[in-house]
DNA sequence: TAGATTGTTAATCGATTAACAATC
DNA sequence: TAGATTGTTAATCGATTAACAATC
């Protein structure tokens, strides 16, 4: 396993679900922990976990297992969490606003420092500390703030235009939660995907086929 | 292929990104279409799309292609959205008001019943048509309307014990929009999670390695 | 009929699991 | 040293892709 690059997405996807785990092992004040004990909690085998770490460095050390707090740390690490890249948010409807104001953004690599809609009700308003700003302004404020990536909760017609226009303006990620399908659009450009009611469907079909 | 059951869990999450692309050609008029064209615009292999389609059956026609109203169709049904099934919220936050207005719960196979906080702010305010419920009614809301499945929009701490609580009143299954781990949880119960925090941290970890 | 495209079997590829030597 | 547990290689399993005969 190359310790540089070509890590695969479903080990990377894996990454913050340890995260969590390890973080819950560090608040019980758990310092250590064996591949075995944690791969028991977490429902995988202690092989996947030590395959998965792997691929990024030796973490552990035999005879001993993983350190907690040095395993987080490490995982953050790779995860990027530790640097904080500014980013903004496109669309302050229902939705928009729940994720502006439910998210710990600096706990997850991120500072949400702007807020953009263009319906007049809600320009001018605040949300979670911010005030929602008019698409008018999206311009010189990228200019400006030179925000990394783009939250995108507005609907699926309106997505294409907009994300082109980001791009223009030097976004290099997007958070996207409309339906419209972002992930093969762009060469560079980096884009994960909420699709709620993907998700929902397969809550229906796993009903239905219990 | 069996055509029963025994289906991966990777081919039942691919089934709604089918049906958002086959709604897409739906409404532009296009009536049929080869699984070369459809994976073209995909991004998929026409491969795939067949060995798909085929662990449920049939659903093209040897020299035509799929008809794509009939795949349609049949996808939703393969996901049970044709049977709608009720379900409440718990948390009436901003995560789960959002949550509660912003989902079309009857294309998705759902009926939204009920909602339910402890917090007495939230109690009795509506929210997208539905009234707030006090947890304390929980228990004789669902023996008189047998909810078929819940979402926790609740904090992490709460939900193991809401969950069993749940599970005891015939809950069958959980769209958990918490950071708690449900999945292991029970048999027998379907779990779906929305994971924000990953998601967001996934997008870190692709930014920070463009 | 000839052309197109499926359904399905076979081949390939990648991801997960098992095994074990290295080593703390 | 003996016991534990990693890092890593090899084996297995499953998912994706390719190929092609069946058939519209």
């Amino acid at each position: 396993m190359p310790k540089g690059q070509n890590i695969s997405v479903s080990v990377i996807k894996r990454l913050p679900r340890y995260l969590r785990f390890l973080k819950d092992l560090l608040k019980s004040g758990i310092t250590r922990i064996s591949s075995r004990e944690l791969a028991h909690r977490m429902n995988l085998t202690a092989s996947q976990i030590r395959q998965d770490l792997n691929c990024f460095g030796g973490f552990g050390l035999q005879g001993y297992g993983y350190n907690v707090e040095y395993l987080y740390n490490e995982i953050g690490k790779i995860l990027g969490i530790d640097n904080i890249l500014p980013v903004i948010l496109i669309g302050a409807g229902n939705l928009g606003k729940a994720i502006a104001r439910q998210m710990d953004y600096e706990e997850n690599g991120f500072k949400l420092i702007g807020l953009f809609d263009n319906s007049p009700e809600m320009i001018g308003k605040d949300v979670g500390g911010l005030v929602v700003r008019d698409m008018e302004e999206l311009d010189g404020f990228c200019q400006q703030h030179r925000p990394a990536a783009a939250i995108l909760c507005i609907p699926k017609e309106q997505v294409p235009q907009v994300s082109d226009h980001l791009v223009g303006l030097g976004i290099k990620g997007f958070w996207n939660f409309s339906h419209y399908d972002l992930a093969n659009s762009y060469d560079g450009i980096a884009v994960e995907s909420v699709h709620l009611s993907d998700s929902l469907m397969t809550l229906s079909y796993h009903l239905n086929n219990l």
